[in-house]
DNA sequence: ACGCCCGCCTGTAAGC
DNA sequence: TGCTTACAGGCGGGCG
């Protein structure tokens, strides 16, 4: 489900709501697959309680929770995952509601909510989260947070083979970005999926790294993309309204904004993709 | 190094 | 009205 725009939409409204406030109580239910880094689970519930928030970071599509007593509450949303706020715990449990890590009575809980488990939760020491947790020191560069010029993004992708649309979504490379916002970001910058960087002309590589920076940072002024079946909700289970700015994604046979030829998709890894096949060279 | 396939899960929609 | 199949915003591992 969610990719870079949608995890920073959920990170700011969650930034708002539990920085400086206190863990009271927390609950696991059932087989725990999300926390299924902490054997036994209580262990999760444990290190949890107690601890005060002081701050919400996303690493591309991680959010780290920063805690008092130098730990960090690490957060993957995986394919179906979904964090809520809610004011009551009174308020009726979504089904699939995993976690749910209470304020106190009259200030609020937050509940996550994951019907594949694909998502996950886990707790580690902030000192040494890149020697604990090799996904996030392998993590690429955040194209947001790390603001660089088009010939340095050149730079990072000389030497690369693999073609672009795998190469967007491979977070080593770039951190953030999903099988969404790559169909998108191709057709902003005018390429097709397999294109290898290699084969860019530097008008290209510049068409491209401002695709990427332009269609992230619309999506997050559209507070993400929720699809068809609207798993994707913010803190506050609205949707998003990016959906209906999509170019290319989940267009198939709708003309083409840009030249009306029919938008075409094909399978690409396994995965859907989307693109004009006039506009995208 | 790269590309492709599978498995991990549940829910929904389309196809027969 | 079934039942079966395909597919869904991610990711890691294994294989050729």
């Amino acid at each position: 489900m969610p990719e870079l725009p949608e995890v920073e939409t959920i990170r700011r409204e969650l930034e708002k709501e539990i920085v400086g406030k206190r863990v009271r109580s927390v609950t696991v239910s059932d087989g725990a697959r999300v926390v299924r880094r902490h054997r036994p689970a209580s262990e999760f519930v444990t290190k949890l309680e107690k601890r005060k928030v002081l701050g919400v970071e996303r690493r591309g599509k991680y959010l780290l929770v920063w805690l008092d007593s130098s730990l960090v509450l690490v957060v993957h949303l995986g394919m179906s995952g979904q964090l809520l706020w809610v004011k009551s715990a009174k308020e009726p449990a979504e089904k699939h509601t995993h976690v749910v890590v209470s304020f106190g009575p009259g200030v609020g809980e937050l509940r996550f909510v994951d019907p594949r488990t694909f998502g996950e939760l886990f707790i580690t020491a902030g000192e040494q989260l890149e020697q604990a947790i090799p996904e996030l020191a392998h993590l690429g560069f955040d194209p947001l947070d790390q603001v660089m010029s088009w010939i340095r993004f050149r730079e990072l992708l000389v030497g690369h083979k693999t073609k672009l649309k795998p190469l967007l979504m491979d977070q080593r490379f770039i951190a953030g970005i999903g099988n969404i916002y790559s169909d998108e970001i191709l057709f902003g910058a005018g390429l097709r999926w397999d294109r290898t960087p290699d084969s860019l002309t530097p008008q290209e590589v510049r068409r491209l790294y401002r695709a990427m920076v332009e269609t992230l940072g619309d999506a997050i002024r559209h507070r993400g993309s929720s699809l068809a079946d609207e798993q994707y909700r913010d803190l506050f289970g609205e949707v998003g309204g990016f959906q209906s700015q999509h170019n290319v994604y989940d267009r198939e046979g709708e003309p083409c904004r840009r030249c009306r030829t029919a938008i075409v998709r094909l399978k690409v890894a396994g995965r859907s993709s989307f693109m004009c096949p006039r506009c995208q060279v």
